[in-house]
DNA sequence: ACTCCCCTTTACATCGTGGTAAAACCCTGT
DNA sequence: ACAGGGTTTTACCACGATGTAAAGGGGAGT
């Protein structure tokens, strides 16, 4: 800038007037300006403005991994949506490993971002609820529960109940679940098991807890191995309910692979409706949560809360809705 | 900062010395501020530290789409290893939008990040040669050409090659291609159809244009439709290599939809491996590509350049090697 | 010619850190 | 008691930008 100012003839000072536009700059000082900020190739460093202005124009989202379907979808709508905003966002990776997620939770060593988008897996809610930073934090999934933080939610309950019902409706009999995990139940798991067996009761069913599959984690792979096992214990299922898309899609191809057709003899649904989904085969039916009203509603709490930081933290429930494809 | 040197009742230069472990400083001394910076929960902010070392300790990642499964990937990779290395990762997405790939390529409005890792699609080759700019940039994929910037590419025409001999070799005649595109074709798109008609004439197979089928993008759906029309006005295809995965998911599906068995009637290939082709029905052939190798690459690049401005541009090629699986 | 007022431009200070160099302190040996 | 040498702490400044307030310029009205 010094260099811009000095070879103009002016102060630096008219340098950021006309590089921020201001008004009373004389026509001839702005284009004499513009020349030589093309001239040069100036370009204002965002570390300067940042530390005079206070604001450094990032948020940090930080998710267990963003390769998932899922938040990789979330982190594109949020690129997109924060760049209309004239923000830039920080990615983070906690894998779900619950150090990461503390070390997140605290406001990174070194404070980079404006605000946080944060999904939890592993951490207490409790320890979420008192960050010791200034750093406006918005949760995203089930983890918040009812701390007293700003939080995107789903209404998983609901979702596991509108996939088993779906399933019961349709005839089966024998409904599986695949994707809990007994001893480090994380909240979105229990949620949506405690709606599949509401589910199931609402529908007259019995709740076989043998039926209830865990999981090590959420993907395709461990998706598979849980029908591995599950169809050497009990050959009679019938319909699978999967906790979420990647978990079905590895449902999918181990069904596939063990002889048995879908809708024919399983029937299957997920949950998250992610891209791949559509053009599975047979096409998965899911249940679909919008990912766009939680980013939408995260940066509004986001932006609220940056221009008041005293606002009480508020709880969104994102909408969700049942897609019938071919699969179940 | 100030607070803890008051609380403490020292220098604000003895807190810095403390956060970053200076040796000369007295036990006690140490003691006391930690306990202050413990206390009043004090961070570091990035941007004083940045402005004074003339690092922000970011690099940005600049891709059509970080939903893109090959993208999501890259990303996941480069977060990782970026962390490793103390930095963090800014997502900027383009959409291959050619507007927006010239404002990256120009070094944003603002400059954020200390180097740029950059997927262009749409830009001119010519036009990247001179970024004017300092910031180090390193390319990925076909797009750099024999330009003189640093950039990790891929062996294309080899791919393509690969995969079309490979149809060959098992017995199929007439191979379709999809993923080209007429009017505004990709180096990307040239070299894998380069390799393939290399692929067919090698097997002494003729090289049909109207085998070679042209997509808007590369995407699921695109891929479907492509096999919706290629299937209408050529019933007897017997094989098709898919430019990369995603196009060879939604082939996959439309094949399934069309009654035609997969790789009875028709094999398929793709290129990128991503994690859900060996997840599909039946599970996608495809050509890999060391998606760590680039990552790596690209990460020794920058660090070598920011090290040293002067060095003469490097070129290095991702390994890739053929994954058989059940799909042809 | 002089005032007044508005338009332009500038000097100065500051945001939070850390490099530099100098000051303050402490201990040892004479 | 004092020089000498190492350890610990500090003052000062600069990184790049911009908000503030004041200075400089020019034209209209008297």
């Amino acid at each position: 800038m010094r260099d811009v100012a000095i070879a103009a003839g002016v102060s630096p000072k008219t340098v950021s007037n006309v590089v921020n536009d201001y008004v009373h700059v004389r026509p001839e000082t702005r284009a004499l300006v513009r020349r030589y900020v093309e001239e040069l190739g100036y370009r204002p460093q965002a570390v300067g403005r940042q530390l005079r202005r206070g604001r450094t124009g990032a948020i940090a989202l930080a998710v267990p991994g963003i390769d998932m379907p899922y938040f990789a979808d979330l982190a594109a709508l949020l690129v997109s949506a924060a760049r209309e905003r004239g923000l830039t966002v920080v990615v983070e990776q906690t894998d779900g490993d619950i150090e990461r997620e503390r070390e997140v939770a605290a406001g990174f060593p070194v404070r980079f971002a404006d605000a946080l988008i944060f999904s939890p897996l592993s951490m207490p809610p409790s320890e979420l609820e008192a960050p010791r930073h200034d750093t406006p934090m918005v949760l995203i999934g089930e983890h918040g529960g009812a701390a007293a933080v700003d939080h995107v939610t789903n209404a998983s309950v609901d979702i596991g109940a509108v996939a088993a019902s779906h399933l019961a409706a349709s005839g089966r009999r024998r409904i599986a679940m695949v994707g809990y995990k007994e001893n480090r139940p994380k909240p979105v798991m229990e949620q949506r098991m405690l709606g599949y067996t509401q589910g199931l009761r609402a529908a007259g069913l019995p709740v076989d807890r043998a039926l209830i599959r865990a999981v090590p984690e959420w993907d395709r792979q461990p998706g598979a191995d849980a029908v591995d096992a599950l169809l050497a214990e009990h050959p009679d299922v019938d319909a699978i309910f999967a906790a979420n898309d990647v978990l079905a899609i590895g449902v999918l191809s181990a069904l596939h692979r063990h002889g048995r057709r879908v809708p024919d003899d399983v029937a299957v649904v997920g949950v998250d409706d992610v891209p791949e989904s559509r053009f599975t085969t047979p096409a998965l039916s899911t249940v679909a949560i919008d990912r766009a009203f939680v980013v939408e509603a995260a940066l509004e709490m986001i932006t609220a809360r940056l221009a008041d930081p005293g606002l009480p933290p508020r709880n969104l429930t994102a909408p969700h809705r049942l897609v019938v494809r071919d699969s179940g």
